[in-house]
RNA sequence: GUCCCCAUCGUCUAGCGGUUAGGACACCGCCCUUUCACGGCGGUAACCGGGGUUCAAGUCCCCGUGGGGACGCCA
């Protein structure tokens, strides 16, 4: 059986991490068994659905590199074959019309909540044969419901939960056609899985309660039904259900933070799953040992501390190039444009010397500027520290020797400050802070002589410079 | 309220009848160190409660409790 999976949201907002998670587990599992992974975009909600929304969840798959199939198909494409559903339903038997105004089912279910039932809909109009008019003799309006059986048991043989068993009793006749003749999601999702020969439905465990409706809807068709797995949400930090006020921002939010889409997909897939001791998968590990048999049945709270160490971990160790493809859009967000050439440092080097130092995209772009940008003023706290009265003299020393450098690499770097530090006896804590304020503006950099190196001869002697005229103006009074 | 799902350190998890209950994040020490980091070493910390079943239960069963979900002419 080849394995066909897709992942179906409705464009009524961004792609959340939920809907993410889910999506991944289906690729995984299409990507895992050489199966297809189809998009399906579930528009008949007209009111909600927006173009805005489509485009969101295309970007966010694209961003996180989760490549499908076939589609985007669009539900509002394909009315006229869910018509043609209804219409053999209703031949069969298997579906109504029904002339209950929403007050009646509005009055029904508080009536029903009342006497501490579960609300639903009581079948009156499941055998009318009649079809009752207004005082013009018009028909009244009509939803189409499913004749939905009204004993025995739907067994869920769920990959992810195990064996669910729901009683028809529980059920009822839901609407599959609304008045005004659209389709609703349970009818749409079944015809399209079917059509789509979806082998298997990876969703959300909010999905749980639809699925029996579901199989019976598939069991009247006289179709096989696919099998189901349906993954557990993802709470916020306070422990509910994560949403829009709890933190449930789109995936491109992530990208605007400064992570990898490749970490936000590692944090996910670890994120009620799990291969031995494992914390960091790439793309091939992900897709060689996922299992969705394995994914945790409980849900899982979401932990932007743990985001942020598996971001870390692929800082420190993707290639240079590969980390500069996605600093890219953060040096043009914060408006930095990197020159290399003679007297700036290649950006590969500049991350190798940095990698270590951020945990963010966000934080390794802002932490480079001074190799490409001279700063106008030195970082308050850091001048007020470091600058002291001897500063000048210190930094003056630093300079002779510099300009004495033939070969501008970081040995002969460090050998000359342990030169100044040696003549002027003293320690590497007084000499090197004022130093890298001197030529970085701020106190934190990589260790001296790596930075003066990238930072080049010409711009750290001009900088210096700058620094011995502002210390000794600063105690000139 | 009714139905469904779930329950091991604060968090993510391993465990599938017999373990000193393992790992990771976070946190706390110590070490390394010119800054910021990285790194190394060590530590604190968990089986929701009660009944069973069994020689033996975190592991199986039942009942509670707690959390989540669903109950739309939304998906």
């Amino acid at each position: 059986m080849t394995v066909r999976t897709r992942f179906a949201p409705s464009p009524t907002g961004y792609l959340h991490i939920g809907g993410a998670r889910t999506a991944l587990y289906s690729w995984l599992h299409a990507r895992k068994h050489g199966g297809q992974f189809i998009l399906r975009i579930e528009d008949t909600d007209r009111e909600r659905s927006t173009q805005e929304s489509v485009d969101a969840i295309l970007e966010g798959m694209n961003w996180l590199g989760l490549d499908y199939d076939e589609g985007p198909i669009f539900q509002t494409d394909r009315f006229d074959r869910y018509a043609e559903v209804i219409e053999q339903l209703i031949e069969q038997g298997d579906a109504y019309k029904c002339y209950c105004t929403r007050d009646e089912l509005d009055e029904m279910r508080e009536t029903q909540r009342a006497n501490k039932e579960k609300p639903r809909y009581n079948g009156k109009c499941r055998d009318r044969k009649d079809i009752p008019t207004d005082e013009n003799g018009n028909p009244l309006d009509s939803v189409i419901r499913f004749k939905n059986p009204l004993e025995g048991d739907v067994v869920i043989d769920d990959m992810i939960k195990g064996e669910i068993i729901i009683n028809n009793r529980e059920l009822d006749d839901l609407i599959i056609a609304r008045t005004d003749g659209t389709p609703t999601y349970n009818l749409t999702v079944v015809v399209d899985d079917l059509d789509m020969e979806i082998s298997h439905v990876i969703r959300g465990d909010d999905h749980i309660n639809n699925t029996p409706r579901q199989i019976n809807m598939i069991t009247a068709l006289g179709k096989d039904v696919p099998k189901f797995a349906h993954a557990p949400m993802i709470l916020g930090d306070d422990g509910k259900r994560l949403s829009k006020r709890h933190g449930a921002v789109g995936v491109m939010q992530y990208r605007d933070d400064g992570y990898f889409p490749q970490a936000v997909l590692n944090y996910l897939l670890r994120l009620g799953w799990s291969h031995e001791d494992q914390e960091i998968f790439s793309r091939e590990e992900m897709i060689d040992l996922f299992k969705v048999e394995n994914v945790n049945g409980a849900a899982s709270t979401f932990n932007t501390k743990k985001l942020i160490w598996v971001n870390e971990q692929y800082i420190k160790t993707l290639p240079a190039d590969e980390i500069a493809q996605h600093l890219q859009w953060h040096l043009d967000n914060q408006g930095l444009t990197i020159v290399e050439g003679d007297d700036y440092p290649a950006l590969n080097d500049v991350i190798d010397a940095h990698r270590d130092r951020a945990k963010t995209l966000v934080e390794l772009a802002a932490g480079i500027r001074y190799y490409y940008q001279d700063f106008e003023s030195y970082d308050e706290n850091a001048a007020k520290k470091h600058f002291k009265t001897a500063t000048p003299a210190i930094l003056q020393n630093l300079l002779d020797k510099f300009r004495q450098i033939e070969a501008w690499n970081a040995d002969n770097i460090a050998a000359e400050i342990k030169n100044t530090c040696d003549e002027l006896a003293l320690g590497m804590g007084k000499v090197g802070p004022a130093l890298r304020v001197a030529v970085t503006g701020t106190a934190m950099s990589p260790s001296l002589e790596i930075t003066l190196d990238l930072i080049g001869k010409k711009r750290s002697l001009e900088r210096l410079e700058k620094a011995v005229e502002f210390a000794t103006a600063k105690y000139a009074d």
